[in-house]
DNA sequence: TGGATGGACCGTAACGTTTCAGAACCAATA
DNA sequence: TATTGGTTCTGAAACGTTACGGTCCATCCA
């Protein structure tokens, strides 16, 4: 049977210069240094190179020759359908996506969900550098990256030795929380968490827990939580903390369900992230809960969705942020020690904090 | 001056191979195939692998030879802010991106301006297919892709010759809203679309335009909308279309205003997408028109946020979308003739859109 | 006419890996 | 003892490209 000349084997760039009988490093030229041959053999090769279906030099020869991928690997160990839901994780998206499209570099998502053990992906990744966002600092994924030989910027996540960061402060942001709300008068409060760990553990958090957290964020905002509020004499081991490991709003309910279950006096609850505080705002009106009279509710990020509502927050630059990674990642310049980024954040105070019902008695009361 | 250990050559394979005094083959053997080497042995050169820093097998060099890059390109030839920023958009990178981590796939978001001429990104990329979403039929860099050999999958694009495709009856669906709209009684109509072509043209759109639109979907809805309505009479010359370049609520209300200022007696304002409709609304809102009363507002999408206002709309599952576009690219079954995926849509009456003031009388006159 | 200049092109040597067919060895079987 | 079968390891050949350091030759100027 004779076979078409398409299923014949593949043109390479060297099977084209020995067609044209010139050497592979002028059909090269042809395509990456126009100026270093004439433009009558520049033409014959790219029309040879039609002829013979040859698509152009193979990206992977060239990246294994130049030392260069051209991409920038992205590490979310997070279920992907709650990173595309999450306002907030979707804004860092897009500031890395601008960054990398600002340098013309591709941004690789590399596929790692958790409960994939499999670290291979990492190892498979044909990238420059990688940023790594928000993972817990026990995940081997982290750490398969770190033994990468490529540049890495991670992104809410514990300081690693020789290796860039970018970050809010998140004590700092959660304290002037905190203290916003111990202002106002709350002395009893819940609060509601995302995920401490690899581990799914849907409920109540012990203090060490909470101390041995291995999201870092999480682990900065309860501690800074506990401090605050110890100042005024609050024992945080009676204050109820509940996790969930899944980050959506239907968390928020149940997770708010369970602490007022605990403990329906309190005055406060707060959320680590607005997302929860918007589901913790619908488990309030489902029982009849006034926000903010009855219970005041606090979330974090600042996203669109939180603003609407008129959510007490903490707004941080989320697309900043992912910008900055990239930043950081592609200015390839020698620098010394590890560069450290930390954006600003700003206490909103919206609609849905006020005086817990004691304190207003005493502001307003005989 | 003495060099540390860390900064000589970085160690490879082959040098592993040469410190261990075995083959290349049986290094590589220790990484890819350990039941193809004593437990001894494996233990012996990854030990050394860490004493020399050799970080394993380089994924590039493992690419080239391998002939896989363990990642699938994502076209889309948008603004990135305006794709991450546009739910439906988001909702179908979701889609992919699980598709992709399914497979253990990377999923490589190519930089693609849509000022950049640039076609090199498309030519770099290290990928094993690609998925192109929603460019204009005649952008270069979909050009770029269809001449790279490797398996693609469009969405939302006019249909190409021996290349697998995802996407709605749009047709069908326009007809479907349009009929609604008609049932109401509406005849005077205005309508908002997207970008019909790389030229930015923020103002009416000449008939010509319309048909020779360069975005495949934005053309097949206008087209629809203008068969549907010829049936009852209506000169599509006469109906007012405004296009907007950037997808946004803003342009959605400036088209809005736009619209209105020409013809303030039109009693439907159709946007081809439920962010202009949202966008359009805010401006009925500014004009003291009551909707659906005085104003009849429709969408296309069915995103979270136009099923919160209530906006009749067409649901489209933009998830599935991604997910079948990602499934189709990754089954690599061989298959003679292209295949084509066509998603199910869905009409969603709201609370947006209603009988136009003259309908009205004609149904509760005297 | 000699020498300098610069454009056009070339040959070789990597880049770091996987694959494939087999070699060497050893133990067990006939 | 010869044969078989299995495990463990090897050598050489790709995979397709670009970097580097040239050579060659026509042209220009003095």
């Amino acid at each position: 049977m004779a076979r078409s000349t398409n299923a014949r084997r593949p043109a390479t760039l060297a099977s084209l210069a020995a067609e044209l009988g010139v050497s592979r490093t002028t059909v090269s030229n042809a395509y990456n240094r126009p100026d270093q041959l004439s433009p009558e053999l520049r033409r014959r090769v790219l029309e040879t190179a039609r002829r013979l279906g040859y698509p152009g030099p193979d990206p992977v020869a060239r990246s294994l020759r130049t030392r260069k991928a051209g991409a920038v690997g992205l590490l979310l160990t997070e279920n992907l359908s709650y990173a595309f839901r999450d306002p907030a994780a979707v804004g860092f998206l897009e500031g890395l996506a601008l960054a990398c499209e600002d340098a013309g570099q591709g941004l690789l998502l590399v596929p790692a969900s958790p409960e994939r053990e499999d670290v291979a992906a990492v190892h498979r990744a044909g990238v420059d550098g990688f940023v790594v966002y928000s993972v817990p600092d026990d995940d081997p994924h982290l750490a398969a990256v770190l033994e990468r030989p490529v540049p890495t910027v991670v992104c809410d996540q514990p300081e690693i030795d020789s290796v860039d960061s970018v970050g809010i402060d998140d004590r700092a942001a959660t304290t002037a929380l905190a203290r916003h709300l111990i202002e106002l008068g709350h002395r009893r409060i819940g609060v509601v968490c995302m995920r401490l760990g690899r581990d799914r553990n849907d409920d109540f958090v012990p203090l060490e827990r909470q101390r041995d957290a291995h999201f870092h964020v999480q682990r900065t905002r309860l501690t800074a939580l506990a401090d605050a509020f110890a100042t005024v004499g609050v024992d945080w081991a009676t204050v109820p903390v509940v996790e969930r490991f899944d980050h959506t709003t239907a968390s928020g309910e149940s997770a708010a369900a369970q602490v007022l279950d605990r403990d329906p006096e309190i005055t406060a609850l707060i959320c680590t992230s607005d997302i929860l505080a918007l589901g913790a705002m619908t488990e309030a009106g489902r029982r009849g809960l006034r926000v903010p009279q009855d219970l005041t509710v606090t979330g974090f990020d600042g996203i669109p969705e939180a603003e609407r509502a008129g959510l007490t927050t903490v707004r941080q630059p989320v697309l900043e942020k992912g910008r900055a990674a990239g930043r950081l990642l592609l200015d390839s310049a020698e620098h010394g020690r590890p560069r450290r980024v930390t954006l600003d954040t700003e206490l909103i105070v919206g609609r849905t904090s006020g005086q817990p019902r004691a304190a207003a008695q005493i502001w307003y009361g005989p």
